[in-house]
DNA sequence: TTTTTAAATGAGCGATCGCTCATTTATATT
DNA sequence: AATATAAATGAGCGATCGCTCATTTAAAAA
């Protein structure tokens, strides 16, 4: 029989990613896919069962994607600041690198999307992220919090600042610059509030 | 000559965000939006020069509607601790009784439509929200601090509190719940960040 | 009451939508 | 080399899209 080709798919995933990012979910059609990405729509259906589910598996496969990256060299038992500063590192460095993939994660997060996406995104942080805030809890580093409040407090100031530079929009009239001292900056406020 | 049925236009507007909220973006459409709001397809061309027009026209009053509300009772020159619980107290307000238009909000604010609406609210933000950070300083309540670290110190971790609530989606497999218990213990956080 | 004028309408245009199907193509197996 | 089988295709279906226009409706101005 003859295989699937691999490349076909792959060329799927990544021009679906591409013209939702760029032309928005609202514009992102099975046609218009297939033509970009040079295949006939009936092969798209040879993967996906329907347009929601090709949107579905790629926001799931993005998110994970996002998910690994953001916890590449970090264990549950860290240190708490160490811990916490690789994964401000990772995620920054992940949406600094990757703006395409940034971009569609923020565009799908809120979106009637969103559901599949965020159930796999969780699942796959309460393993590490879960288990660091308890030892760091036990260790006596930070006082008894929930989830809801650490991840509020310790990992939304980072992804607001990512936004502000993506957004290349600004309060004070000229583009924000994301940069190393600024996320520090921000980092050292957030290890204040924390920290015992 | 035939007068503006006022009724019709605010019926529009209003529908436009239910449909846009409740079934996406993606399958918003003006034929749609007209048997929803019990008029022709016609009539809403009277009032919008076209799809994109209607939906940025719309984004930028309830970016605006939201910024007033956020800013009720707030002003400039209050103490830095103050001020900024009215805000979070007002967003939180907000976002609880309108859960439509917060959600309206969130899904514009990640889409190709973004830009118009964050021009209006960082003017609108810009007039008040600035001088308040500078008095702040100047008063010596708080450090030299960029108006993008303000933000995502002071003000980002409640968004993420009340995305939390929105999504009735949690780490810990049980619903998170919203409460000024919640509120209080994020912002004393914030507030240990940010003082001196 | 008549005239004027903009609001409002419903039918429907061409384009594109999501998706299917009969057919062709390519490769692993025999 | 012949066969089997799933991948891949292009044409095209019915439905809906954004939008227009000739016509009707309603209220202010005369």
């Amino acid at each position: 029989m003859r295989p699937r080709d691999e490349n076909k798919i792959q060329g799927i995933r990544e021009k679906a990613i591409e013209m939702i990012t760029n032309e928005g979910l609202e514009n992102f059609g099975i046609n218009r896919l297939a033509k970009a990405a040079g295949v006939s729509p009936a092969t798209i259906y040879i993967y996906y069962k329907d347009k929601d589910d090709l949107i579905n598996q790629i926001s799931v496969e993005e998110g994970l994607r996002m998910c690994g990256a953001t916890l590449e060299g970090f264990e549950a038992d860290m240190p708490f600041e160490k811990g916490l500063w690789i994964q401000w590192k990772n995620r920054a460095k992940y949406a600094l690198n990757n703006q395409v993939g940034a971009s569609f994660y923020d565009q799908l997060r809120n979106s009637t999307y969103r559901e599949q996406m965020l159930k796999a995104i969780s699942d796959e942080m309460k393993k590490k992220a879960g288990p660091f805030v308890k030892n760091a809890i036990k260790n006596g580093e930070i006082n008894e919090i929930s989830m809801e409040v650490f991840w509020s407090v310790a990992l939304a100031p980072l992804y607001s600042l990512v936004k502000f530079h993506q957004d290349e929009h600004t309060f004070s009239g000229k583009k924000f610059v994301f940069s190393e001292k600024i996320m520090k900056e921000t980092f050292n406020y957030v290890i204040k509030a924390l920290k015992k």
